[in-house]
RNA sequence: GGAGAGUUGCCCGAGUGGCCAAAGGGAGCAGACUGUAAAUCUGCCGGCUAUGCCUUCGAUGGUUCGAAUCCAUCACUCUCCA
């Protein structure tokens, strides 16, 4: 295996990153690769919560993936036995543990969501209950061994939660150490991690040695902000991107779907993601920054970010396709081409509107129904109607629409 | 082991016997306005075709004409002491 040339790996590797520890020892390492011809070994952990992951993952996956193009190896680590302890981190609650079921159905997903991204070639894919599982009591006693209790609580979330009185369980200490101890097993050279993972991380990095392995390199990655964050006084505000909080966009979503919440992050926000997550060089971002700043409708710039991840996640015609559909929906008020279609009977002659739009699925209780159709949110055959007690007649066909910024359609036959 | 404090709707948080489906704030949703976004203003924000009914204030029992509010037991959390 040969290798490009050392201070070339490294200015690519480094673009981007939040930090480095450390950075001599990452530049010696890959001297050694290159030299011996050896790739390194990087490894990076999902601990597979919910059935997805988001464009959020995948700014710490295009890493992984620079590092796959340079010929070393990757290597992701499915925290199946992690995932049930929960990790605390950035956790202000004690997280939920999760049975082994819910964590080997989320798996599968999110492997085949990770390989849109990398190499699947090239990766090696590992789970950490191989040898979490196995470990003894008396293991674990010396795993806890090695981390004092004041270490653990000088961490934010603990200490925020000690100083609320809000409860820490014993668990919740032992999940850096159990991270820590995947790369014992592994024996990776680099390991990386968005940059709210870092304490846990360099676990791993004091812990190494002490189990007479070499100490990983730890890489950091920006998280990237969700789709409901502003800017405000110049400064990027919002919470990172994350499924729970539900702003997010998802590596499997529809392509009209990615597309419409592109679109609809905030006009400056998309500069963020056009760093963290474009292919495009720095020349061409500095070009649209000046674009925008003299004038230009950030709609446009949008729509370019908003194409080039569809076609990453999907392909160029869907990118294209889901482009038109969203231009003829919102710009231009048109409605869709895939609208759900129902029939639904009814025993008298009408069925109440609002009974409709829950059966459609388009609102949750027929409370809501009413309140949006006398909210003026509902569209009969495209006329608003605000009448609560609107009644669809026996025998006939309608098209209704609920919402605007998120705008729903279905297709309803009243048998 | 002992002593206190607490558990309210998606979240925070008021409410100490009827006026409480429960103040206020946040989040969310809808409307106006827009460019699809932001900001602002308005409305909604447990369920049920409803001047009413049902479910809801940690759980279960009890007192009362009537309880989120009082009592008992249980569960859980926090703090302090040992």
């Amino acid at each position: 295996m040969s290798f490009p040339p050392v201070q070339d790996q490294l200015a690519l590797l480094l673009r981007g990153v939040v930090d480095v520890h450390v950075k001599a020892e990452l530049e010696e390492r890959l001297t050694e690769s290159y030299k011996s011809g050896k790739p390194l070994r990087v490894k990076a952990g999902f601990d597979p919560t919910r059935p997805d992951l988001h464009v959020g993952h995948s700014v710490l996956m295009a890493k992984m993936r620079q590092f796959q193009d340079l010929g070393h190896t990757a290597i992701l680590l499915v925290g199946e036995f992690t995932a049930m302890v929960g990790d605390p981190t950035g956790q202000n609650d004690l997280r939920p543990r999760l049975t082994r079921e819910d964590v080997q159905a989320s798996a599968k997903t999110y492997t085949e969501q990770a390989f849109k991204i990398l190499d699947k070639d090239r990766t090696e894919l590992r789970t950490n209950s191989e040898w979490l599982d196995k470990l003894t009591a008396a293991s674990m006693v010396e795993l806890m061994a090695r981390m004092t209790v004041s270490r653990m609580l000088e961490r934010n979330d603990f200490a925020k939660r000690y100083a609320e009185q809000k409860p820490i369980f014993q668990h919740e200490f032992l999940y850096p150490l159990l991270q820590g101890y995947d790369s014992v097993a592994l024996e990776n050279d680099v390991e990386l991690g968005g940059t709210d993972q870092l304490f846990n991380l360099l676990v791993g990095r004091d812990i190494m040695p002490k189990y007479g392995k070499r100490p990983q390199i730890v890489i950091t990655t920006p998280l990237l902000e969700g789709t409901d964050a502003k800017i405000e006084n110049g400064k990027l505000v919002g919470k990172k991107m994350s499924k729970s909080a539900g702003n997010y966009i998802g590596l499997t979503e529809p392509a009209t779907d990615i597309f419409r919440k592109v679109m609809q992050i905030d006009d400056d926000v998309i500069f963020r993601y056009f760093e963290l997550l474009s292919t495009r060089s720095n020349a061409e971002l500095e070009a649209l920054k000046a674009d925008r700043a003299a004038g230009k409708n950030p709609m446009e710039i949008k729509a370019l970010f908003a194409r080039e991840l569809v076609t990453r996640l999907h392909d160029a015609a869907a990118a294209e396709a889901a482009e038109a559909a969203f231009k003829n929906v919102y710009s231009k008020d048109a409605v869709p081409d895939d609208v759900a279609e129902h029939t639904f009977a009814t025993d008298g002659p009408t069925l109440w509107i609002a009974k409709a739009l829950v059966l459609a699925g388009l609102v949750k209780s027929s409370g809501e129904g009413k309140r949006l159709v006398e909210q003026g949110g509902v569209e009969v055959d495209q006329a608003r109607i605000t009448d609560g007690q609107f009644q669809l007649q026996k025998g006939t066909s309608y098209l209704l629409r609920v919402g605007s910024k998120n705008r729903r359609f279905a297709r309803v036959h009243v048998a």
